[in-house]
DNA sequence: CTGAAAGCGCTAACAC
DNA sequence: GTGTTAGCGCTTTCAG
């Protein structure tokens, strides 16, 4: 079943069935519903990899994130995906796995399917590769827009965070709790979030006139367990901090363990406060002070850029001339965990 | 830059160069060499919509899940993204919000999208729409297989689990630390995991002589908010259960947001027991006994089951004659919520 | 082993 | 308003 067949049970050519299709004017109303009439009738579906190479350009975008199974993309791609729907585009999911060699594969292996754009959490900050690999694209009019994370030097559109402000407040808040031995478990400085909430972070302690200790500043790389072991360092150290920043949701899982490991609590033992929310401690005794931030309405606009980047692509109308990078704020949820007992009983003790 | 571009600069013509793309045999070897150098050198990648047309068929397959957030279907997506990238495929991906008629929107506009095959969990067992669309495929050659959910008398290639199974043991675990008051918040009857879980408590309850109270038995539909409401209705009793199983995740997190909300302690007030672990209350105070099964094993067999069944697609081979459904093992973590105080000072009133 | 050419299903000039 | 027809880029007989 092709327009052909169309055509002829419809009595018309297939230009016509075309028009029909594709809702040009040009159309008399009675020939449209005669040809609407046997489409329906015989459940007639266009083929998409003909209109495709036809026109040169499929309905198909990509989402390439870092880590599947984190709760912060998947929030992401629902957003993207919702978003997606209203524009009628048909979205491919790829995870990287944090690795930049799957990144580039991915994307390399892309440059075939004709994709009208492409949506992207890098892994990696400082990959020329992978720079050069997303310009091929735009130069194939396949508009890029990142989130989150960013590409040095690459001008993509993006919808990023208020990453340093968030960790500002999250750190400030626990000075105002009283702790000035603070520690930030940190992301790795190829990406953004990873040296945006450091800036954070230092630039609170400098309001306060506390020097930042570079012993409590270790990585955590977004990982959990890297997270963890970086917990399991600080806790060692003969100063320990009195609390602990976690740069993002994996950071905070992973110092979590160590605390429940060690049977340290806290509020008695030590303060935490995180970088994105998690949503199933709610429930639970650890009432978490995080830093939010509306994460599916940043899957929703990164796909309005998309659509916005596609419709210019082709003339040079002026809003084609910027480049847009949209931050998103965040809001620091407070639910206690910045407070800490032993917090009192040092500064007793100092007295 | 195309196909002939390639052909012009190896000169060779246009079909020696697919031959090379498509690894056939009958080229002498050092043409091959001539064309690739050519392919390497100016970065060609052949043009995925002229393939499809040309072959009638994609390397595109889709997967429909009823909830992207759901942390469940964010690993099914895992393990079959990952399997893909092995065969070779790309992964559309669709939520349907639990609304079957959004999924049957899907359904309908992929048909154009030649798709090479789909995986799916369908929101209802029962819609005979979703059947019929989903059939359509099968005819058209794109073969379906479903994950956790069944279509019912669809015959369709699955992978599920032993939810009945799951569910029993998950109950005599409860009875067995003493309980005999023992709810379960269900979920959907028209969803297999939802009527299975409850024959496994039904089944459990039965072995040990203990009538179902329908009082204890009230739908959570699988969702958080529902599964919260369910659980004010349990303990507003007059003769509240001292056990709860909860069907899913969702259901256990609406569970344990009542709890939160009265204070009630698990193991102080009362024994919960979950299906399918939630990670993250893994470092907090609520050890919870679940019953667990290889999520992401189940997305990779998905995709291992949709390849065999695309490979048996033209050819009436054996393996072709069989409806395969695999059903996975569930496994019991006993993690210390089964039991509960109150339970032997009940035993002590009666006494 | 290689080339010429038909065709996959659709779109969009270009005629009428 | 409508029809004719030349591509879009690739695969695949069929000849040689």
């Amino acid at each position: 079943m092709n327009i052909y067949d169309v055509a002829k049970e419809a009595n018309v050519s297939v230009a016509t069935v075309s028009r029909v299709l594709n809702n040009h004017k040009n159309v008399k109303e009675e020939t449209r519903k005669k040809v609407l009439d046997v489409i329906k009738g015989k459940n007639f579906v266009p083929n998409s990899a003909a209109q495709n190479l036809s026109l040169g350009e499929s309905k198909n975008i990509a989402l390439i994130v870092p880590d599947i199974e984190n709760p912060f993309f998947a929030k992401i791609l629902h957003g993207l995906s919702d978003q997606a729907t209203v524009f009628g585009y048909n979205v491919f999911m790829f995870g990287t796995a944090e690795d930049p060699v799957r990144e580039q594969l991915i994307l390399e292996s892309l440059k075939s399917e004709l994709l009208r754009g492409l949506v992207m959490i890098p892994v990696s900050e400082d990959s020329e590769k992978t720079k050069l690999l997303l310009n091929r694209f735009r130069e194939d009019s396949a508009p890029v827009v990142l989130i989150d994370r960013d590409v040095r030097g690459g001008d993509f559109d993006g919808v990023f965070s208020q990453d340093d402000e968030g960790a500002f407040n999250a750190v400030e808040c626990l000075i105002k709790a009283g702790h000035r031995k603070i520690a930030i478990i940190r992301g790795s400085d190829t990406s953004r979030p990873g040296y945006e909430r450091y800036r954070g972070y230092k630039k609170a302690l400098s309001k306060y006139d506390i020097a930042v200790n570079k012993e409590y500043c270790p990585y955590g790389e977004f990982m959990e367990d890297k997270s963890y072991i970086a917990m399991k360092k600080l806790m060692s150290l003969d100063n320990p901090p009195t609390a602990v920043f976690c740069s993002n949701n994996m950071t905070t899982l992973g110092c979590l363990r160590y605390l429940k490991e060690k049977n340290l609590k806290i509020g008695r033992d030590i303060s935490i406060v995180g970088f994105d929310d998690i949503k199933e401690l709610e429930y639970t005794n650890i009432n978490l002070t995080v830093v939010d931030r509306p994460v599916y309405d940043m899957g929703v606009e990164a796909m309005k850029l998309l659509e916005k980047a596609i419709e210019n692509r082709a003339g040079a109308s002026e809003d084609s001339l910027f480049v847009k990078r949209n931050f998103v704020k965040t809001k620091l949820i407070k639910r206690g965990s910045e407070f800490c007992e032993k917090l009192s009983e040092d500064s007793i003790k100092q007295e």
